[in-house]
DNA sequence: CCAATACTTAAGTATATACTTAAGTATCAT
DNA sequence: ATGATACTTAAGTATATACTTAAGTATTGG
């Protein structure tokens, strides 16, 4: 029931510009000027992808005096990265059993291995 | 260099429809209209959502008579995967090094602790 | 052959995104 | 007090998404 959730987390890492955001934050916090200067557009455009950035959980931010201080939240990556892990896990198993039915009919057709060992 | 590969990646997987799709297809591979039968929506929807996930590399498909026979393709949900995976392991090097250094700091201003063992 | 099946294409609509510029509002330093 | 700093809000625009229905095109079973 956290698909809404992972809606959001997707979409947030869908853009280059966010990604980039949070590339620059998994190495430390930073302000809002701190992220905005390594990119191309205006910090309105900045304030917006943070935003959505918090709006999905991945990054949280705190103000004190004028300067707003974000950092990563690694709890929403964590659920991202098992949502993949585990439809990749899911079809890797779904490859070892089609391995072993192969095997298994092999061996019928084919018993002199099975047998010569 | 691969960031359009990632925007269209995490682009296919932040509709929940689509992402129905993929933990349709790592069970193992389905018809379009396999994978349309659980899905409220009409078939040239499902075939749109398809062209998103074959667009991005999660899925591919082939045609065989009149049924195309659609497959995930594990190798994007990988890179999906390492890409979060990196950030959060850079994350959690950074917090790694925090400690190290709060340790650090806390011997040097309470001695006693370490001298007295 | 011809009707059912399994998509496929086309066209239209409504909403959401990613920006922009202009005009704010608090803080901070002097 | 006042100018500079660091955001923040508002409003507008252009493009992209996620659907829909209607009308195709190949395949296949009888």
């Amino acid at each position: 029931m956290q698909a809404a959730l992972l809606d959001r987390t997707f979409h947030a890492l869908s853009d280059p510009t966010r990604r980039a955001m949070v590339q620059r934050l998994s190495r430390g916090p930073a302000s809002v000027s701190e992220l905005a200067k390594p990119l191309a557009i205006s910090l309105p455009a900045v304030m917006q992808h943070l935003q959505v950035l918090e709006g999905s959980g991945l990054v949280r931010s705190e103000k004190t005096g004028r300067v707003r201080t974000c950092s990563v939240e690694p709890k929403m990556l964590t659920l991202a990265e098992h949502w993949i892990a585990e439809r990749r896990a899911q079809w890797e198993r779904k490859l070892d059993r089609l391995a072993d039915y192969l095997d298994a009919t092999a061996s019928e057709n084919d018993n002199a291995k099975e047998e010569s060992k």
